[in-house]
DNA sequence: TTGTATGCGTTATCAG
DNA sequence: CTGATAACGCATACAA
């Protein structure tokens, strides 16, 4: 308990309870065999000097840093904010500690963050690669014998664990639902980059979650009817997303719903909306992924697309625990069910 | 660039650039002077193998770990997860990694999460601490050597430094503001824990930041007010929330404002209104901390405390990196501006 | 400029 | 059950 400014060791603690620096170790360490009466006068001993153990120096030793990295998009995103959180948790109650990094979206950033994390000895990653098209660092670290779990993106071929949503199915049913409602032009919107404004290929899209809600949305489209052009790229921020909007309006026929891709590209569209005075859902139908805060607080109350986040983040912390633990065999693919939580926004079309 | 299982050490590359250890520790470690001849053959041995040098070795060795520890409230808040952004980006341009965990606002996990930290051998410490009463946790690190900066929260006599908001004046200004407007019954809702609902005393409040306001907000009581029983507690939830919302508005003179003391209380509280059919700003007023997401969402939009998020976090990683520099001297209490962003939802009081 | 030898704080092996 | 002593991977004082 005593307060002091040097680090103290197990040689400290070893004389200060006269023995030698070997059976300190084992009591401190918790390993080995040691009697009863030494056990306690070490204990005594660290617990008078107040010793902390180098966890460092334990890792080099062992070769076991008990870390494991992640790196996600934004740690900004309710999505990935509470993804961590459960990655945590059950990172937590295995013993093993957490060291979280943001990519950005970048993948120059992720390779860097990559390298970092495994300089510092991480046992395992948990990744949401910004492009599943270049990989090569994740392929490395996995060769090199770290496992690698991506979540909310799966990558093929990459031989990952991936824990991710029911992407496609839920986004084919979300549309067939609405079709049903009588929405016959429905607009996709997205922060995915491309040059253009609109999709051109499914290709451009190196997220495969994106992707996979895309591939959703376009399978539902009639016979004849090309829906690419009813995908808008780079929704980023404010402005692009209220151009868009305005783009959208101006369509004609026009647009009765919007899909949202996730929960940031969601709330501009709504505050968009909401400053043309366009009646949701009288108007126009709103849905979006992720049931994030504002959804429930805004009037009407927005559908959405519920990511059980929390549950992907313990699952695939459990994944690298698994992996860690010496577990192998192919590549495990979970998705994860997404159920629409119907709320306000989402009506009958306008007229039907 | 070679994939292999097992890891490879300096010893690893001087064999196959055939020079010794300590050179090729000297090379790789980018200290102390080489031929470039030399310097070269053992790049490229390094390259060719694919070398990468283990951080937490160089740490045990050097005594610096390189890594800075920050304890959050909860990840999830907004709040916090732009702080925590802000604390990374500058930490990382100073070389420096991070180490992120959540207490969850409670107290024990709060201490058991320092020491991992501190086993970690952290060299510094970013705490928003839970409980400004009980910080004996961070004095002790304080004491062995560890710096400590509070975010957020102000720990007077801990001797640590601290970035917060200007919480009291803020609060004081904002709430004269009101008061012009014509509002004599103002409520002030937080999550803050006591027994009763209501706050009974300033010291129950044991983060400073929240008692700050609470005293600003106390000290525009016109005399002989008692201001105290305008002060709802805890407001965790959207059950306990709805439950002080029904109580306020069944009081006679009725309130007419509401100060929700985060974002998150502050949305729960304009969705209770608002099932309530409450007009803002007609029928009541509201104010909120933090500007978050959802603020700018809702009709009308939310009046709110502006913290400048990114801010706090990116001041208090340059502080706790000053003081790992060996910086000396009394602790620094920075205080940050938190402007008032005013929007729909603060009006003048009904029939005023 | 390079190599040898030792240390960092821990674990882990091997006698005693 | 305990105590020397050698690792772990890297840094560094000192010698060559």
């Amino acid at each position: 308990m005593t307060a002091r400014n040097k680090k103290l060791t197990v040689a400290d603690v070893a004389r200060a309870a006269k023995v030698s620096k070997a059976t300190a170790a084992r009591v401190l360490g918790g390993y080995g065999v040691t009697s009863e009466r030494t056990r306690e006068a070490v204990l005594q001993a660290a617990q008078d000097l107040g010793y902390r153990p180098n966890e460092l120096a334990r890792s080099v030793s062992t070769g076991r840093s008990g870390l494991i990295g992640v790196v996600v998009g934004d740690i900004e995103n309710a999505f990935f904010a509470r993804a961590v959180r459960g990655i945590s948790d059950t990172a937590r109650a295995a013993g093993l500690n957490v060291i979280i990094s943001n990519s950005g979206e970048d993948l120059a950033q992720e390779r860097a963050l990559v390298s970092v994390l495994l300089r510092q000895q991480v046992q395992g990653l948990i990744v949401a690669p910004t492009d599943d098209g270049d990989v090569a660092h994740l392929a490395e670290a996995m060769a090199s014998g770290t496992p690698v779990v991506t979540i909310d993106r799966w990558v093929e071929g990459l031989g990952a664990d991936g824990i991710c949503g029911d992407d496609r199915a839920a986004t084919a049913a979300l549309v067939a639902q609405m079709q049903a409602l009588g929405h016959r032009r429905i607009a996709y919107v997205t922060a995915i980059r491309t040059p253009q404004p609109r999709l051109q290929s499914l290709a451009q899209v190196r997220i495969a979650a994106v992707r996979e809600r895309i591939a959703g949305f376009l399978s539902a489209a009639p016979a004849g009817q090309d829906w690419h052009e009813r995908v808008h790229t780079n929704a980023t921020g404010a402005a692009a997303i209220d151009a868009i909007v305005a783009r959208l309006l101006s369509e004609t026929p026009g647009v009765t719903a919007i899909l949202a891709s996730d929960s940031l590209v969601g709330a501009e569209v709504f505050r968009a909306l909401s400053a043309r005075g366009i009646a949701l859902p009288a108007q126009m139908s709103l849905v979006a992924w992720f049931d994030a805060d504002w959804s429930r607080v805004t009037v009407p109350a927005v559908t959405v697309v519920d990511q059980p986040t929390h549950r992907f983040g313990a699952l695939a912390a459990e994944r690298i625990i698994a992996r860690i633990g010496g577990e192998t065999g192919p590549a495990r693919h979970q998705r994860i069910e997404t159920p629409l939580i119907r709320r306000g926004s989402l009506g009958p079309a306008p007229g039907d």
